[in-house]
DNA sequence: GTCTATAGTCCGATAGAC
DNA sequence: GTCTATCGGACTATAGAC
């Protein structure tokens, strides 16, 4: 009741509840990565963000909005990080540091820096289907995205002409995404992992004479 | 009670029996894939088995043992058969005839074949500790049995010798179980998709001079 | 804002009839 | 072998005190 400043209640409204906010979904985007969505419940949430179930209501009306907001931030973060690099790489970058510059960061953001963004990839199959369609549009887009990075290496003349665009950003995603699965961050850094994908994406395996 | 012919159930014991069991399984399988593991209710694998929940119990002691044999016949399922198609190539085969032999056939097991084998790649990160535990040596042997093919292929002089094989693999073997997640087998053939991956693998996008 | 207490639902699993 | 009926527990969500 007797805050150590008056008025705070009016003058910054809402930083406690924002703060909460922000506990909670920390707790919900670690929770639902490592669990899954249904193996997880609001009292593992609560229990996490320091506070009781109950206490959740206020910030949010079910588990579904909790969730909403987590995928949203996730895939968010993600495309923003990559276009972000792939800008910085410089506009008269070569395709192929520009792909670098994507294949990167994804890996970064997924197995370093966002657990919103690993909770996203590795729970969106397993979502109620409702909400499945509502994040649809802002995956289409991330997707058709990499189109756009792959296609103007075609058109540099950089990349092969001979393999269709979008199995081929779908399996080199796939590669990367599936790193969830099993890298460990603490015995081997990302940006060699990082290397080693776009090495592989590139050139392949083949030994050449 | 009264049936075609007698004493069937001592002659064939366990064939009603043995029938019913499989149909839990094939029902749990799909489900598990589809659904998840928590998401997935006794009450729908019976109902897709035809039979009340309460029944599943005079075959399985519980939830877990009937996800605890779909995950074994899912690996076991598309090892065999890999190992099937790799021999089938021939011993003189080349290593990159060998790998295109595991990577189609892999595929088609997850994406074609078999509920049990996509069931257990796409659930396998979602199990209860002591489950995962249990089944991590089929899974660390189906590896190394990629391993071995990869390290053939470098001994014989095909593959390049710069990159780790392990990380190698993984990448690899993402990209194909990743396809789980997009893949549609109605609009695409399994076969024409394998192909991409293997000039993806062996190649790389890069445009050749 | 957070708490306690609990309503209402659905789950995995068991018991016993047939 | 499969059924019906039900137990005990855990879940999401709500109500009201503080």
């Amino acid at each position: 009741m007797d805050m150590t400043s008056g008025n705070e209640k009016q003058v910054v409204s809402g930083r406690k509840s924002a703060a909460s906010r922000v506990l909670i979904l920390d707790a919900a985007a670690r929770l639902f990565r490592d669990q899954g969505y249904v193996a997880t419940t609001l009292r593992q949430i609560a229990e996490t963000a320091n506070m009781k179930a109950g206490s959740i209501y206020y910030h949010f009306n079910s588990k579904e909005e909790i969730l909403d907001e987590v995928l949203n931030q996730g895939l968010r973060l993600i495309f923003d990080a990559v276009k972000q690099a792939v800008s910085d790489a410089g506009a008269d970058a070569s395709c192929a540091r520009q792909l670098e510059a994507a294949i990167t960061t994804h890996l970064q953001m997924l197995l370093e820096k966002s657990d919103y963004t690993s909770a996203d990839i590795r729970i969106y199959n397993q979502l109620p289907t409702g909400l499945r369609a509502r994040h649809r549009r802002l995956r289409r887009e991330y997707g058709e995205y990499w189109d756009r990075l792959l296609q103007g290496g075609q058109a540099a003349g950089e990349i092969r002409t001979d393999i269709e665009i979008v199995p081929l950003r779908m399996l080199v995603l796939g590669a990367l995404n599936w790193t969830l699965e099993w890298f460990n961050v603490d015995k081997r850094s990302v940006e060699e992992l990082a290397q080693l994908a776009c090495v592989l994406v590139m050139e392949g395996i083949a030994r050449r004479d």
